[in-house]
DNA sequence: ATGGTAGCGGTGCTA
């Protein structure tokens, strides 16, 4: 079973993208950040004609994320719990059944330039909503993937120029510090444990050139729990995608997991 | 060198 992320940044600008990618990957399920669009506004039917189920947590222009699937998705919750007055849709969790069964959880953390501020503020106070969510997926000792646009460049060798992230939400030490509470509860990072050296991003800034320069950076991550740890056969991020015609500024990154 | 690009929505915000 093969479980991908991806920051999309508009599905209907991204929906040819999104579809050439679909067919030659052939992920049984897609997690989709930056949809940027309410539920209504979704093109379902594109998705669902072609045999996928979908379920979506949107908002007007800004966020939003979805998830695709080639199985049922049961047991759909929406928001990340925590704060009833977060109007923010950046949360979305479903369970898919194969062998075994399997939790899907897709987020979209908060960016929370420029630090420090209250978009700082919100970015850690989601993160420890965020902490508190990951404690109890991982106390029901099932297989969860925990997966999404984190916004976070967890250790140096996740940026080409690390340098010039210092200042920034994306790497300040508290973002990073509070990445790796919620690592240590007892995650892993299926793309780092597939690859441990440098130099593999999954975001490349559509400004100055980031992409023709390799300037990119690793934020988008898939953490596995234990069970779904024991799984993975494989990992990867398909960078080619960020080369085509009208790219999102991020790539799909994939874990494969038995049954 | 304080710019640059993209999406949404129809102006300026967000990233």
């Amino acid at each position: 079973m093969k479980i991908a992320t991806f920051n999309i940044n508009g599905i209907r600008a991204r929906e040819g993208a999104l579809l050439e990618w679909l067919a030659e990957a052939e992920p049984d399920a897609v997690l989709l950040q930056e949809i940027k669009s309410p539920d209504d506004g979704f093109p379902r039917a594109v998705f669902e004609d072609r045999g996928w189920f979908v379920e979506t947590h949107g908002q007007k222009s800004f966020n939003g994320v979805a998830i695709l699937s080639r199985l049922p998705l049961e047991d759909v919750e929406r928001g990340l719990p925590g704060d009833d007055g977060d109007e923010q849709a950046r949360w979305i969790e479903a369970t898919v059944t194969g062998k075994a069964a399997l939790r899907l959880c897709c987020l979209y953390l908060p960016n929370g330039n420029p630090a420090p501020g209250p978009k700082y503020d919100y970015k850690l106070a989601w993160m420890d909503r965020l902490r508190a969510r990951a404690a109890e997926l991982l106390a029901t000792e099932e297989a969860v993937v925990l997966g999404g646009d984190w916004n976070v460049i967890p250790q140096a060798e996740d940026a080409a120029r690390p340098e010039a992230w210092a200042e920034d939400a994306l790497f300040l030490p508290e973002t990073r510090a509070a990445f790796r509470r919620i690592l240590h509860q007892g995650w892993t990072d299926a793309f780092r444990t597939v690859e441990p050296r440098p130099g593999h991003y999954s975001f490349w800034d559509f400004q100055k050139a980031a992409w023709e320069r390799n300037n990119g950076i690793r934020i988008d991550h898939l953490l596995l729990s234990p069970q779904a740890a024991d799984r993975m056969t494989g990992a990867g991020i398909d960078k080619a995608v960020r080369g085509r015609e009208k790219p999102s500024d991020h790539v799909p990154v994939w874990v494969a997991l038995d049954a």
